[in-house]
DNA sequence: CTGGGGATGGGGCCC
DNA sequence: CGGGCCCCATCCCCA
């Protein structure tokens, strides 16, 4: 377990359903990630251990909900039209953009204004009680249960207090664009940069005719009670709403303008400051250009979630290709595949749901725990046909069959040691060694250029340096080398040092199977092929891309 | 720094 | 359309 998990685990938290008995699955689910903890940490390790708690964040809400219907320490109390809502002004903050500026709970602010401190009853009458009771329950559990005669109200408050993915939704179920209904023309700027976001949260994996949300919405069923489905998780607000978008959009406003009084927020003022976007599909430049630059074609109407693209592969395309794309809510990746969006989002949630019977280790796949069933088993089905050695995986096989072909097929471009392995290539390629070996060869001056030294000085380390072949030499070793000046007979030296080294590490290692490995590498140059072809490479010409 | 094993996540194919 | 299975790319860790 590393970070990684953990930063997944604080992203997704919000995923998760509240879960009906809270208590039992999660100990379940700590206890097992105890266990697996203990086996992957050996002793004596000292790093950082990072235990995902994947329903935490559902259980602070559904505490906080209940909170909230018993009274306790409730520190704010809407009203509308005589009705009363108890409720917690951090969670308003964090779930209504209206909030977090009534509060100063923005990004940036210093404290809030005037109500932060003393004010404890907020009127809303321009919001109707049924709206602004359906608002409130979705703030508490994330989920949005009205009827649909109510959409309209349900919408108005949503733009009013800045809750801008049930605004969304609202309107992707009257069907209707943001400009028709926004009136209020609050936070349209902000609106730009997540609206593809959140309604893509409400559409699950990829209906767009039905969105996953749609299903509760016409039930009367507590929100609490209404089963939601595990991606569609609309409107988690520890998860998409919590963050602020300060720094973003709207934080342009003043404290002036943010100072709402008790009547309730007045956005007209608001929408003067931030006029509707106008681009006709209700989607901001900045939200247009991100699409095209993930390379994603998105119609308003289908870039809810729903199948990105049409499934055909375009003209060059790839064969079939009928399995849908959908776009991650959390992090907009496009999936490809039917099916693959849930094993994506597991990778958010931090959710592992297959546990190894025999040590407890959980897996977010099941192919995953398959393949680690076979280290209980002792299974190892892929054995090196010239070698006994077996390998779990196939790729290993296939990295350890390169051992005895002694293929070094990845080459680094800049000091041309080749690799048999891709991935090695990309880690030489981003330390610092490759700079090192790069200047390790001499070269005369008389080859280079003026510009050649400059450009490819020390300055250029992630520069890609191409050389020009001699035709008739296909193996050309090929340096490209700054100008040193003084210090060419140093790296002279170090390129020697460098060629034992290579020609003696790695002898007699082997993890078991015999390592062959060539005296002469086929593929990649020797270093002592580029010493024998010093002089030739001076012929060539080589060019720093920087 | 490099080689090697293992883990993780995505895509293709198929049922 | 969801899921299983497989392959692949990439990353991490260790020797």
């Amino acid at each position: 377990m590393d970070w990684r998990s953990v930063t997944a685990c604080g992203v997704g938290c919000g995923s998760r359903a509240f879960p009906p008995s809270l208590p039992s699955r999660h100990l379940f689910d700590h206890q097992a990630t105890i266990a697996s903890v203990r086996v992957a940490m050996s002793p004596g390790e000292d790093g950082l251990i990072g235990i995902p708690f994947p329903e935490h964040s559902s259980e602070i809400l559904s505490r906080l909900n209940a909170q909230r219907r018993a009274g306790l320490l409730c520190d704010l109390t809407l009203t509308s039209r005589g009705a009363r809502y108890p409720t917690h002004r951090s969670v308003m903050a964090a779930v209504s953009l209206y909030f977090r500026r009534l509060f100063g709970a923005e990004e940036g602010e210093e404290g809030g204004e005037g109500v932060s401190s003393g004010c404890s009853v907020c009127q809303l009458d321009c919001v109707a009680p049924d709206a602004l009771d359906a608002l409130l329950e979705f703030a508490y559990t994330a989920t949005l249960t009205i009827r649909s005669s109510g959409m309209r109200e349900v919408l108005k408050g949503a733009q009013l207090l800045g809750i801008q993915c049930v605004a969304d939704a609202c309107r992707d179920i009257l069907g209707e664009s943001g400009e028709d209904v926004d009136q209020e023309g609050f936070e349209e700027a902000e609106r730009a940069s997540r609206r593809k976001r959140d309604r893509r949260h409400v559409n699950k994996a990829g209906s767009p005719v039905r969105p996953a949300w749609k299903s509760t919405q016409q039930e009367s069923t507590p929100p609490s009670a209404s089963p939601r489905p595990e991606y569609g998780l609309p409107h988690t607000p520890g998860r998409e709403e919590l963050p602020p978008v300060a720094g973003q959009n709207g934080e342009t406003l003043g404290a002036h303008q943010r100072a709402m009084v008790n009547g309730g927020p007045h956005w007209t003022q608001m929408g003067a400051l931030h006029p509707p976007s106008h681009t006709g599909d209700g989607l901001s430049e900045d939200d247009q250009k991100s699409e095209g630059a993930t390379g994603v074609s998105t119609p308003p109407s289908t870039a809810l979630g729903g199948p990105i693209g049409s499934g055909t592969a375009g003209p060059g395309g790839r064969k079939r290709k009928s399995q849908t794309p959908q776009q991650c809510p959390v992090c907009q990746k496009i999936i490809h595949g039917a099916g693959k969006l849930p094993r994506h989002m597991r990778t958010h949630t931090g959710e592992k749901p297959f546990q190894c019977s025999a040590c407890g280790v959980r897996f977010t796949r099941n192919d995953k725990l398959k393949i680690h069933m076979r280290k209980h088993t002792g299974e190892r089905p892929y054995p090196c046909p010239d070698c006994p050695a077996r390998f779990l995986h196939s790729y290993d096989l296939k990295n350890h069959l390169s051992l005895h072909s002694g293929a070094r097929p990845f080459e680094c471009p800049l000091c041309h040691k080749a690799f048999a392995r891709e991935d090695h290539l990309q880690r030489h390629r981003k330390g610092y060694s490759c700079l090192e070996l790069r200047t390790r060869r001499p070269r005369r001056a008389s080859g280079l250029g003026p510009g050649e030294a400059g450009g490819c000085g020390p300055s250029t380390a992630t520069g890609t340096l191409l050389y020009h072949q001699d035709p008739d030499s296909p193996r050309l070793p090929m340096q490209g080398l700054p100008l040193l000046g003084p210090r060419l007979h140093y790296h002279h030296s170090l390129l020697w040092m460098g060629a034992e080294a290579q020609s003696t590490r790695g002898r007699g290692e082997g993890e078991g199977a015999p390592s062959p490995r060539p005296a002469q590498p086929p593929l990649g140059p020797g270093w002592d092929d580029e010493e024998e072809e010093d002089d030739e490479e001076d012929e060539e010409e080589e060019e720093c891309l920087g």
